[in-house]
DNA sequence: CCTAGAACCTGCGAGC
DNA sequence: TGCTCGCAGGTTCTAG
């Protein structure tokens, strides 16, 4: 799924188009969507209705909507929190427009705008949850993602902890990178990015890593999730789309993920793909060299 | 405690 | 045409 740059364009989105809206109506067409709510679809469905939706937040590749207090002010109890998984999609729909054929969760809402919420996921590893509130937090922060790292657009990552921590992990750089509770946000594409562009091998053990490196590699992580966010993000195809179903256009800027045999674009060698995880890493040979 | 690997799903394109 | 295989942007559980 998406990563940082393009969950934050769906971030935006809902904050556009459903934030402050009072929902009407929950219907849950999949269980494995709300899989993560412990209370089941029914549940979720009934605690969700009738409430206003707060601001949408976001914190790496996790998405939240607290749900407004009922009576008084304060800060939020409850959020609803959204997780895309490898191809969740939250859209915006007209009312009545067909239903999507992985259509699995539908909002609606109490005004007079003809638009409704629409959580639609192919693969399903994605899904919709309703969960208290870390006590006190303004943002509504839920309790199940407590554990999970602030991203490197937060203000309030800690570059020196990141280097600590990762110079005390035994393992490897991407390895770590993709690794939310070190660092949220980062996925497969833009770590082979960020890891192309800092010349680092991604098989590069962390405890090796010198503070200057590590700066780097955030900077470059931080400059890749910018310019990718500036264009709607990254899509190969229609799976990866806001929330009025537009893709980015950042696949056009990828200088190492997706270009197997593709002259490298400092140096010209060929660029590698090699299996990894259960997935791909790309890399060039000669300007990122292989730990010994 | 930590780390590596498999499992969880559906669909698409390539190759036979 | 139709089958099988490999692959897909993530997280989470289990085995060691």
């Amino acid at each position: 799924m998406p990563e940082l740059p393009e969950v934050e364009v769906v971030r935006r989105g809902l904050e556009r188009w459903v934030s402050g809206r009072v929902v009407a109506a929950v219907e849950v067409l999949h269980p494995r969507a709300v899989r993560r709510h412990p209370a089941g679809p029914a549940d979720f469905a009934d605690r969700l209705t009738g409430h206003q939706l707060g601001a949408a937040r976001r914190r790496g590749k996790y998405l939240w909507l607290p749900l407004e207090p009922l009576t008084g002010t304060g800060a939020p109890t409850q959020a609803v929190l959204a997780h895309l998984g490898m191809s969740g999609q939250l859209l915006v729909q007209p009312q009545g427009s067909p239903d999507e054929k992985h259509l699995r969760v539908r909002v609606r809402f109490a005004d007079a705008t003809a638009t409704e919420l629409r959580f639609v996921d192919q693969r399903t590893f994605g899904g919709l949850s309703l969960h208290d509130t870390v006590e006190g937090d303004p943002d509504g922060l839920p309790d199940v993602i407590a554990h999970i790292a602030r991203d490197p657009l937060d203000p309030a990552f800690d570059d020196a902890a990141f280097h600590t921590a990762l110079r005390g992990r035994r393992t490897t750089i991407k390895r770590a990178l993709l690794d939310q509770s070190l660092i949220s946000g980062v996925g497969n594409i833009y770590a082979d990015e960020a890891l192309w562009r800092t010349r680092l091998h991604y098989e590069r053990p962390t405890a090796s890593l010198t503070r200057p490196r590590t700066t780097e590699l955030l900077t470059h992580i931080r400059e890749v999730m910018a310019e990718a966010l500036a264009v709607g993000g990254t899509s190969f195809d229609s799976l990866y789309v806001n929330v009025n179903g537009e893709s980015g256009y950042f696949d056009r800027s990828l200088d190492a993920y997706g270009r197997e045999d593709e002259p490298c674009r400092r140096c010209g060698t060929p660029i590698r793909r090699r299996p990894w995880m259960n997935r791909s890493s790309y890399f060039c040979p000669h300007c990122q060299r292989p730990p010994r």
